[in-house]
RNA sequence: GCCGAAGUGGCGGAACUGGCAGACGCGCUGGAUUCAAAAUCCAGUGUCCCCAAAGGACGUGUGGGUUCGAGUCCCACCUUCGGCACCA
């Protein structure tokens, strides 16, 4: 009896594949081309525990839709890579001794054979690594060319399709430099550019995560103040670092998610991340303290007119305090001011008697991690500076504190504090016992005004008294600004991306540091030349952290580490390396032309594959790595590297898969499914036909041996309904007849290509398999199986189940793969019935099922249904009120008594 | 707290644009085949009332509403999951 075997059908096939190089794609389409697609997945990182069930679910997601479009005469771009620098390999060589080199092309070897038992269909000659020393060469190239550009947000330009265009990263030799800062010299010019590259160094504070021996990202801290990675306690300190100016494209970053096929609710979580506010900033007038140095006699009234004249400045004078509002219509409840404690101006306005007071909450503050900060967000905490700012619209003195719940990093680095319609003011007044004092009334007696931060109408605001909030704000910000005391402000919650790790198996940066006489930086910096890259990595055996934040790097020999430039000026290597995201930012651009020597992609290659056409991946991508690639894009987009505006076009996010009991897979609570055993049991078509079947793609599901075991019981019908099972080799079936269909047989074929069809198109895989499983069951029960729909099945199984597809396909008689034959075609004819049945109704309620045929008009249809006998035994005795009658769906009588 | 997604049999899930709720699969029950088993095939399977059948009632998280008709639309609420969290 010849039996299903995966075991030997799939290694065949996937041995066919490789030697025919069935999926190698030529960047030239074929004459019969229908139009190019690219369909990627989020590549994995290559870790040492080997693809996880998850894995497979995109992976099988993508796979069907390229098999199905080749089918469908698509050009199809579907490439496979690996994510592969990063921690785990480097605190794997810290604990072994391995080297990351050794252990990542190791754990690359195991995932490749993986993917390849799964029979996915990439075009293998596309590898690509981020760790490939050809790959990285042009992350840095592409670093070079952020470093090399500044943000024109004023720029009208015309792209390279056509549309006009407001904003444009430009080449930094086109950055206009003020006659003031030219005035100065060479030095102060460098200095200026490098304020305005969208690569820079800052000083900033940032997260040092002593377990982990890093800097790490906003991002990858949570809210507890621990790191993403590993749950160790993070700290803030100040320390030199790369940052990316992300923040210079938020708002286009925004405004281009409009037309992008992802679901809105990515959209939501990308521009919620973004944060966007608009609202005013406001000058407030500082009474310095009589010890101040820089106290002059100026009076409030004396600067009010100066301001008249001269309109707002760019940056406040040394006794203004610039606030950021959204609600400038609360101006007139503001009753404090808060600074963040790092803001400049606590020194200047601070008096001798509270001096040491605040000196004490600010050395406090600044060692508070996050973690405490987030813990004592409860209780308010602050310091009066002795201090006081003068409300420019109704000229109150007001008191400056100091508070560490105004953060430095948002806005101005601080407020005008208006308690009666801000919770968190309104905590911080209770406190501190600051008077209170209600602006905006809310419009309704159960609300009190004192705690409502809605829109309402002004009162106790002099003459706006009785302006709607949204008109008084339009109304008091052009006040502010015709009086030079304010604008209007746009502020995101998004920060500028931190963009060093002090750490070894990452990209090094193409940057030179200057050194003096003594060997010291001299705080200026040289880019590598793009001829001389890449810059390698280092041979190096001892990455281990030395407990400073001093990356691996900075101990490197020091062949690597010094040069001399032709000038003689001596230089040092930039020792931080790249974040993982780096190499991620830019792959799928490198997938359509990943051999090329002189560029990062062929121009002609990337408006030809790109943009990808569908990218399908985990839901914990939906901010970062795609904010990152989107951020990048543009930036190559602007300086006219690339022709599309956005990289992703339609956006797909699978659902997690649990374990058997419902909860996250984990190796400690033993729910971990591993892919080969499943493969090893059942077969790679199981493997795959199941993660497909379980549910909706984009679904939580949890996982189910016995439901792999349905699905593979599946595939032996499949088997079954075509080959033979008496015979002791593997041959047709005698019930499989080269005959025609009969009319019902026509019917089901065709009503399952149109089903599978179409929902192959809506990535509703789960159910294009059951009307597979359907068409099985009615033609398992045909003594006669006529070898035209069986063929059709095979086809319509093939980008599910490719191998048992394939092998039944030759068995059929077919000497070439099915790869590329034609998809099959349906006939809408042929699935519509003549008659049909539809329920009668009465009150709603079904009552009766009739059969007419399917073109009957509505008058046919109610006589059909009353001459009924069920229907008249109904109706008995009642008063009909109303008929409905729906043509091919139901008619339904509404009566009386 | 704010934003988002989702709640349908014993389980995973299906249901086009408001028109027969529960397709398909799992599980379970019964039968066929077998010396027996595995495998396979066939039939049944939402809950309740009824000895059973016929028949009937109820049923898509809860409570209201719109409609001839609601899983689907509207309002209020509950629960679960995901994200954000002093962003002024």
């Amino acid at each position: 009896m010849s039996r299903y075997e995966p075991r030997h059908i799939e290694s065949k096939w996937q041995t066919y594949w490789d030697e025919h190089e069935t999926f190698v794609t030529s960047n030239e389409p074929n004459d019969a081309s229908q139009g190019k697609m690219y369909v990627l997945d989020m590549f994995p990182y290559p870790s040492g525990s080997g693809l996880h069930v998850g894995h497979p679910e995109g992976y099988t997601a993508t796979d069907i839709v390229c098999r199905f479009n080749r089918m469908k005469g698509k050009h199809v771009l579907h490439p496979m890579g690996w994510d592969a620098f990063g921690l785990p390999a480097e605190q794997h060589a810290i604990n072994t001794g391995t080297h990351p080199r050794v252990t990542t092309y190791e754990n690359i070897d195991n995932f490749r054979r993986q993917l390849k038992m799964l029979g996915f269909s990439y075009d293998w000659s596309r590898e690509i690594s981020t760790t490939d020393e050809d790959y990285y060469r042009w992350t840095q190239w592409i670093f070079l060319q952020l470093y090399d550009t500044w943000y024109d947000p004023e720029m009208t330009w015309t792209d390279q399709n056509g549309t006009k265009r407001t904003g444009r990263g430009r080449p930094i030799s086109e950055l206009p430099i003020p006659e003031d800062v030219s005035e100065k010299g060479e030095q102060s010019v460098r200095d200026y550019q490098d304020q305005h590259r969208l690569a820079y160094q800052s000083n900033a504070p940032v997260n040092w995560c002593p377990a982990l021996g890093t800097v790490l990202a906003n991002e990858e801290v949570t809210a507890e103040g621990l790191s993403d990675r590993g749950g160790h306690p993070v700290e803030r300190r100040a320390l030199r670092q790369w940052m990316l100016r992300i923040t210079a494209y938020a708002e286009r970053l925004i405004d281009d998610l409009e037309d992008l096929d992802w679901s809105e609710s990515i959209k939501i979580l990308q521009r919620n991340w973004i944060g966007k506010s608009v609202g005013a900033e406001v000058d407030f007038f500082v009474e310095l303290p009589s010890n101040s140095e820089s106290a002059s006699s100026a009076t409030f009234d004396d600067w009010k007119s100066a301001r008249k004249n001269s309109g707002l400045p760019q940056t406040p004078e040394g006794n203004v305090l610039r606030v950021y509002t959204t609600r400038p219509d609360t101006l007139f409840g503001a009753t404090y001011m808060v600074i963040a404690p790092e803001h400049q101006l606590v020194d200047t306005i601070v008096t001798d008697d509270k001096r040491s007071e605040v000196e004490e909450y600010r050395r406090r503050s600044a060692l508070k991690s996050d973690l405490d900060r987030t813990d004592l967000a409860k209780e308010k905490t602050g310091v009066f500076t002795g201090a006081y700012a003068i409300n420019p619209v109704n000229g109150e003195k007001t008191p400056i504190w100091i508070a560490d719940y105004v953060l430095i990093s948002y806005g101005t680095g601080a407020i005008m504090a208006v308690p009666a319609h801000d919770e968190r003011d309104l905590e911080f007044a209770q406190t501190f016992d600051l008077p209170v004092i209600e602006v905006v009334d809310s419009g309704s007696d159960d609300v009190e005004n004192i705690g409502f931060t809605g829109q309402g109408t002004a009162i106790n605001s002099g003459d706006y008294n009785g302006t709607p909030t949204q008109q008084f704000k339009e109304k008091i910000t052009q006040d502010l600004q015709a009086a030079g005391l304010g604008k209007q402000a746009t502020n995101y919650r998004l920060r500028d991306w931190l963009f060093s790790r002090q750490r070894y198996w990452g990209e090094p940066f193409p940057i030179w540091h200057e050194l003096d006489e003594e060997g010291t930086p001299t705080g200026n910096i040289r880019t590598v030349d793009e001829s001389e890259l890449p810059v390698t990595l280092p041979d190096m055996d001892d990455f281990k952290p030395k407990g400073t934040p001093d990356p691996p790097l900075s101990w490197a020999p020091d062949e690597w580490l010094y040069s001399v430039a032709e000038d003689g000026t001596r230089l040092k290597r930039e020792t931080n390396s790249m974040p993982q995201w780096a190499g991620s930012c830019w792959y799928y651009l490198r997938f359509a032309d990943n051999k090329n020597n002189s560029s990062f992609i062929d121009p002609e290659l990337e408006k030809y594959w790109l943009p990808v056409d569908l990218y399908i991946g985990g839901a914990e991508h939906a901010v970062l790595h795609l904010l990152y690639s989107r951020f990048w894009h543009k930036v190559l987009f602007d300086r006219g590297y690339v022709s599309s505006v956005e990289p992703f076009q339609k956006l797909v996010n699978q659902g997690m898969i649990l374990g058997e009991n419902n909860e996250k897979m984990s190796k400690s609570k033993g729910n971990v499914i591993n892919p080969d055993d499943v493969v090893c049991e059942y077969g790679a078509d199981s493997l795959r036909l199941y993660e497909m079947f379980m549910g909706p793609l984009e679904q939580v599901k949890p996982w189910s041996m016995k439901g792999v075991e349905g699905v593979y019981r599946f595939l032996g019908r499949v088997w079954r309904l075509v080959t033979d099972e008496q015979s002791d080799d593997v041959k047709l079936s005698p019930a499989v007849q080269d005959v025609a269909m009969n009319e019902e047989q026509e019917r089901v074929l065709h009503k399952t290509i149109k089903g599978v069809t179409e929902d192959i198109e809506k990535l509703s895989f789960n159910t294009a398999i059951s009307k597979m499983m359907e068409f099985t069951n009615f033609f398992t029960g045909q003594e006669v199986r006529p070898k035209e729909a069986i063929q059709s099945l095979v086809l319509l199984l093939a980008p599910f189940a490719p191998h048992i597809s394939e092998e039944l396909w030759q068995l059929l008689g077919h000497s070439e793969s099915l790869t590329y034959a034609p998809w099959p075609s349906f006939d809408e004819s042929k699935i519509a019935e003549a008659e049909i049945e539809i329920p009668v109704q009465v009150n709603g309620k079904v009552k009766a099922k009739i059969r007419i045929p399917a073109v009957a008009d509505q008058a046919a249809m109610q006589k059909s249904a009353e001459t009924n006998e069920l229907v008249q035994k109904q109706l008995e005795g009642k008063q009909i009120v109303k008929i409905i009658c729906v043509p091919k769906r139901m008619v339904n009588f509404v009566v009386k008594g």
